[in-house]
DNA sequence: ACCTCTATATATCATCGGGATATAGTGCGT
DNA sequence: ACGCACTATATCCCGATGATATATAGAGGT
C-alpha cells in the first residue's frame, strides 16, 4: 500500500467541524497544534484543490467589495466517510529527526563548549513552550466554551515532552561541563561501524 | 540564507571517523541514533556524488573478488571544515509531526474507544524503546572499548523522552476512558476559529 | 498626510526528505 | 536445492516545506 498524503487528512479533519479556507487551516494549526502539527500553504493548497477534483468536498466563493476572494471548502459526506476510515488506522511508526541530537552525536568534533550552548538553547526553547501552554490555561478559562478533552490531551502531552526536555538538559549540561574541553578529531582507535547492536528497520 | 541540507552534515560528520560507504552510514544511523535521526539511500548516495564533486569528500573505489564495487568516502579537509561550520550553528527550531497527535486532536469525530487503542500503541511503541535502551547498556558492559560520553547523552534523551510518552499513554488512557461512548460527529456549538490563542509563526 | 506593521488571502517554486523497488552476489541453515 | 538474511549501489516518485510574489484593509505612529 502506498503511503497516504498526512495533509489531506489534517485538512480534512479541520472542515469536518466547519467550512473553512486554506488560510483558516494553516492559522488553526498554528495556534493549537503547533508544536506537534503544522502545515504549510504549498501542501494545503493544491489538497484543497484535490480534494475538490476527487469528491471529498466542495468550493464555495464567498466575494467581499474590495478584498481578495475567499475560498470556503466544505467536506462532504464521502470525505467525512474517508477522514473516519483514517483515524481508525493505527498511526504510523513515528520517525524522529531532531537536530540537535545528531549535532550532540557528532560533539567531539568540536568539544563540549559549544554543544553546551546548544543544550541551553534547546532548554529555553522548551521553558518559551511550557510558558506557552500556561498562556492556553488562562485563555481557556476566560472563554465561555470549554475546549474539547482532545485538545487538553494534546497540551498535556506538549508539557509532558517539555518537562522531560528539561530534565534531560539539566543533566545533559552538567555531564558536559566535566567533560575534558579540547576536541578530538578524528578517531584512531574508535569504529562506529564496529558496533552491533540489533538493527530493527523495515 | 536558504536552508541547509541537513543529509549532507549527516553524512560528513560519519566520514570524520573512518571511510565509508553509503551502506554503512545508513546501517550507522539506523543502529545508534535510529529513534532521532534517520537516513535513506534515496538521499546518502545523492549527496555523496554532491560531496566528492564539491570537493568535500574523495571517492575510493575498493574491488572485491565477485561481490560488488565497495564505494568508500573518505572525507577531506574542506569537508570537515565545512562540517565544523555546520555543527557550530545552533540548530534551527525542530519541528514535529506526531500523527498520533493529529489523530487525538480529531479525537471526537470517533469517539475515545478507537482512540484508546491508538495511545495503547504509542505505549507499547516505547517500552520497546526503553527495553532497547537497556539493550545497549548490556551490549556496551560486553565490549571492551567505552563509547563516547556524546552518545550516551543521546540515548539518555530517549529514554526521558519515552518516559515521559508512557506517563502521558497512561494519563491520557484513564481520561479516555471516562469519557462518553458515543462520538460527537459535526459541530454545532464549536469553531475552531474562533479560539485566539497568540500565533508564533515564522 | 504618510508610512509601517500586521492580518487576511491565494498561489507557485525549488528543494529537501524518504519509502518502494530493482539488481545482484555471498554465506548459512535445512 | 531452496529460501533467507546480509551486503551493496542506485533510481523514482511523491510527500513536505520554506521562500517568495501579489493584493487589500485597518491600526498605529510620526
Amino acid at each position: 500500500m502506498p503511503r497516504e498524503n498526512k495533509t489531506k487528512f489534517a485538512v480534512l479533519g479541520l472542515l469536518a467541524y466547519a467550512p473553512l479556507s486554506g488560510y483558516d487551516i494553516r492559522r488553526i494549526y498554528a495556534r493549537s497544534l503547533g508544536n506537534f502539527w503544522s502545515e504549510s500553504y504549498g501542501h494545503i493548497y493544491p489538497i484543497l484543490k484535490r480534494l475538490v477534483d476527487e469528491g471529498l468536498a466542495t468550493r464555495d466563493v464567498q466575494q467581499h467589495a474590495g478584498k481578495p476572494d475567499r475560498h470556503a471548502y466544505t467536506i462532504t459526506g464521502r470525505g467525512r466517510d474517508e477522514l473516519h476510515r483514517w483515524l481508525a488506522l493505527p498511526p504510523e511508526p513515528h520517525k524522529e529527526r531532531v537536530e540537535l541530537l545528531l549535532k550532540l552525536f557528532h560533539g567531539w568534533e568540536m568539544g563540549p563548549a559549544v554543544m553546551i550552548e546548544h543544550v541551553k538553547g534547546a532548554r529555553a526553547e522548551h521553558e518559551a513552550f511550557l510558558q506557552k501552554y500556561d498562556h492556553y490555561d488562562e485563555a481557556m478559562a476566560r472563554e465561555d466554551e470549554p475546549p474539547t478533552p482532545y485538545w487538553l490531551m494534546t497540551v498535556s502531552c506538549g508539557r509532558h515532552i517539555s518537562k522531560a526536555y528539561i530534565e534531560w538538559c539539566d543533566e545533559t549540561i552538567a555531564g558536559l561541563e566535566k567533560l575534558p574541553a579540547e576536541p578530538r578529531r578524528g578517531a584512531e582507535d574508535w569504529h562506529p561501524v564496529a558496533h552491533d547492536h540489533p538493527e530493527e528497520d523495515e
